[in-house]
RNA sequence: GCCAGGGUGGGGUAGUUGGUUAUCCUAGGGGACUGUGGAUCCCCCGACCCGGGUUCGAGUCUCGGCCCUGGCCCCA
């Protein structure tokens, strides 16, 4: 038997429901907030990516040549297609730019749980705005959507200029080398490192920002430091505008691009891979021959979410079947339609058995059953038969209607 | 790429020291039954992940691969 590539799901209706409904949900919060959506190709030039990441991350993507011999690769992830896409064709909007996105991406990694070969991620974008409040308002956004899917989860917002203030002096390879050392938590590394670059006082300072948890203690470590003040409005919106994050400073994104804030949001039952979204402040269009552009953004990893938010039943629709005799066929297909149109699920068997086993195989999903025979068709009425409580009653086609409709109202 | 544990109908399972036609539940389909309920009865569908090896004989032992689940690495 075939089976699905490595790393692939897929989603039977139940569980798209499920997707779907928290997906309206993050569409809904990203509207209330005048960011509006954005679709960019599913696969681009793989020049787009190795320009943003270094050419070590084909390694870990869907690559491929067409048959025009163009280079191209499945996107690994889509704020390189966003930034690309302003430089194309959206750099004469109006700033700033509020967009998200939902899209499937690629990447050619060993699966385990929370990470799959193709995944999905919900993300954001505020291009053309460098202030405080902007990243700000990104950051609230995400508190928002994750809200609104229904995790717990914890927001971790650090900035870049904490740990520059320290490294200022250090070459970039061993930047580098002391934001991986850090990262890992690999202290007594860290120390015997730094000792042989001769700034081993720098270690105890490091260890401390890492661990540091408030403003103050933070910079008070650092010193006087470029761009201070903005650290401060920006933490101070946050501390006002009460949102629950915790101050990290070890947050390093791994990244070269990231200029200013970061953040991250883990969520809890996740293991390993427990990451829900991260962003922040970062230049990008510059790489791809726009101007040079401020921006912030996030994404959320949308499977993560999923499975961090474990079984939510959602509440079903009324469903109704509609059970007919041969000779009442035409009558039935306009009784259906009837019902469609108001907005009900509606059903039709389609088997041509006995109303008695039409009605049993209805019962088995379905809410109401409507009886339509030759009775019916001449009186151009209906027989509505409620499947939870087994009463029926004939009535006019529009009364049907509004008794079911009441009771959807009532669930 | 690395480590560990796994893989028997669609789902869940039994399968003894290797030994008939691989068990049971459930789901699905069909029939009986033409104006009223999930019933009943009957029938059907459908599995040992793939390939090599050992053996008279492999679901069972062995080797390789594939896939799944955790974890490591990485994480744009």
């Amino acid at each position: 038997m075939l089976q699905r590539p490595r790393g692939t799901r897929d989603f039977l209706p139940a569980e798209m429901e499920q997707r779907r409904s928290v997906e309206n949900a993050m569409r809904r919060i990203a509207h209330t907030w005048g960011y509006r959506e954005v679709c960019t190709p599913t696969f681009e030039e793989l020049e787009l990516f190795t320009l943003r990441s270094g050419e070590g991350i084909i390694e870990e993507m869907y690559v491929f040549e067409d048959k025009g011999g163009r280079k191209l690769a499945l996107r690994p992830e889509v704020t390189a297609s966003v930034l690309r896409a302003y430089v194309n064709v959206g750099k004469t909007l109006a700033k700033p730019l509020r967009w998200y996105y939902f899209a499937d991406c690629f990447r050619y990694e060993r699966p385990q749980k929370g990470r799959y070969r193709q995944f999905w991620q919900f993300g954001v974008e505020l291009i053309g705005q460098d202030t405080p409040l902007a990243e700000a308002e990104v950051i609230m956004l995400a508190q928002d959507l994750l809200s609104a899917s229904g995790i717990t989860f914890t927001l971790h917002v650090g900035h870049l200029g904490f740990m520059r203030a320290l490294l200022g002096g250090l070459a970039p390879e061993d930047q580098k080398k002391v934001r991986i050392l850090l990262d890992k938590k690999n202290y007594d590394g860290l120390s015997a490192f730094l000792s042989s670059r001769g700034e081993s006082g720098l270690s105890d300072r490091l260890t401390a920002l890492v661990e540091c948890r408030k403003l103050d203690d933070a910079l008070a470590i650092t010193g006087d430091m470029p761009g201070k003040e903005r650290i401060r409005e920006l933490f101070s919106i946050l501390d006002q505008a009460g949102v629950p994050y915790t101050l990290n400073p070890g947050i390093a994104r791994g990244l070269d691009y990231y200029t200013g804030m970061v953040f991250e949001a883990f969520a809890e039952n996740l293991g390993a891979e427990n990451q829900v979204a991260g962003g922040g402040t970062y230049r990008l269009a510059h790489l791809f021959g726009g101007e040079d552009t401020p921006s912030c953004g996030f994404a959320i990893g949308f499977d993560r979410v999923m499975v961090a938010r474990g079984d939510i039943p959602g509440t079903p629709a009324v469903r109704v079947g509609v059970a007919h005799t041969p000779d009442a066929r035409d009558w039935a297909l306009h009784v259906a339609a009837a019902f469609r149109s108001a907005g009900i699920l509606t059903e039709s068997d389609l088997s041509g058995k006995n109303l008695s086993q039409q009605i049993a195989s209805i019962s088995r999903n379905a809410d109401f059953a409507l009886i339509i025979g030759r009775r019916e068709q001449e009186k151009r009425s209906v027989t509505l038969k409620d499947l939870r409580s087994g009463t029926q009653k004939e009535l006019s086609l529009a009364q049907a209607i509004a008794e079911v409709n009441g009771d959807d109202s009532c669930r």
